[in-house]
DNA sequence: TAGATTGTTAATCGATTAACAATC
DNA sequence: TAGATTGTTAATCGATTAACAATC
């Protein structure tokens, strides 16, 4: 009910904080200092205590944070305490990639359908989802109450895709696609665009050289 | 030359810009305002104008830009006038899937080489490339002159994968594994996580419902 | 000239860092 | 108690936005 704004990127940090929890805990070590974490994300001390704090005291002053009780609330905060159900609309190599992906399926997340328009695609076997026509994303994304969809559909369908997917009541949408979605205010956009990770490599390694 | 900071935020809408730009480039227009930027692009007129300016003036007051000319520029900007090639090290789901990925060789990028050491992978043929051993990368990187490297070996590799690819001569890391890479200070590395940014959607979502 | 839009400065906003009192 | 580390406040740093003079 907190009216706090969090940003972003301490969102992201607790992702990362998240998963180098769980290696700790398997390691059996029981306490760590915001130091430690620090030093093994990359951040600041003062950040991981930062980015904590934004969610209450979950350590304790002159020892640390005790890992599976900290590794607890960070899964808690990014919503990671029960399945979220998914659908990837787009079937071709990435779509692929990330139905096979077992990354999702360790975090929470379970791929429950596979949609593309392209007719030679439609019947293919990925893992043990058949790949279905978009005309059954609203039936799909009712029958497993999906809040969250993936795009990996080309950019000039991707709008098109997203329409569905709200209309259809996805709550959130991951889009691959190198477009900007128009989207209803209520429903959650994030972009991953691969290119443009790559662009900003490039745009080091030519300053480097050429200077700006 | 200038010791001038640019927003790491600058540079990625830079790349959203430059896109925008070539789709508006084939539809045949020609001049186009920061407002129309913005609103393609979805960020302020200010913002576009700003990050324009941190690297020269390339509109005309009154007017607009030229679209060709500007296009012209963010991808001088972005190191795109002339192509890159990469590798790719880990010839899994994802691996196969960006060196199928067509959107990057229309950016400028060649992937010239993929690697596993997997040897139930290596020999496979990922459209007109063989999967290689990892021991292969140093003599590819030479002879291709590859200054940036993608890993989607998994986190468990990771670290090692990148230290071959720095010895190799790699300027630039691209990494999908979930895992912080520790690199020499001259190698720049972006992370694409895939379920941290599933777990930012999770998280506004969760926050709906809970509050936090 | 009047209208439009850039380039740039100053004001605002937000995020990170430093520092330290609280406390185990 | 002495040493350590958190939680939090204040200071700093950086990025975005607003506003407007310059100028086509």
């Amino acid at each position: 009910m907190k009216a706090l704004k969090i940003p972003e990127a301490t969102i992201t940090r607790l992702s990362v904080y998240s998963r180098f929890l769980e290696a700790i805990d398997k390691k059996g070590i029981v306490t760590i200092s915001s130091g430690e974490i620090a030093e093994g994300t990359g951040v600041s001390p003062a950040q991981v205590r930062k980015d904590l704090a934004y969610f209450g005291e979950f350590g304790t002053r002159g020892v640390g944070y005790n890992v599976k009780d900290l590794l607890k609330h960070t899964l808690k905060i990014l919503g990671l305490t029960n399945r979220w159900s998914v659908v990837v609309v787009g079937a071709g190599n990435l779509g692929s990639a990330l139905v096979s992906y077992r990354g999702f399926r360790q975090r929470g997340f379970d791929i429950v359908g596979v949609f593309d328009n392209d007719l030679t695609k439609i019947g293919k076997k990925l893992l043990d989802l058949e790949v279905l026509g978009t005309e059954e994303i609203p039936r799909v994304v009712k029958e497993h109450n999906v809040k969250m969809g993936v795009i990996t559909a080309p950019a000039s369908a991707a709008q098109d895709v997203a329409n569905i997917l709200v209309k259809s009541g996805v709550k959130a949408i991951l889009n691959f696609a190198p477009t900007v979605l128009n989207v209803p205010d209520h429903v959650h956009v994030r972009n991953i665009d691969l290119s443009t990770k790559l662009e900003i490599l490039t745009f080091h390694l030519g300053m480097e050289n050429e200077g700006y």
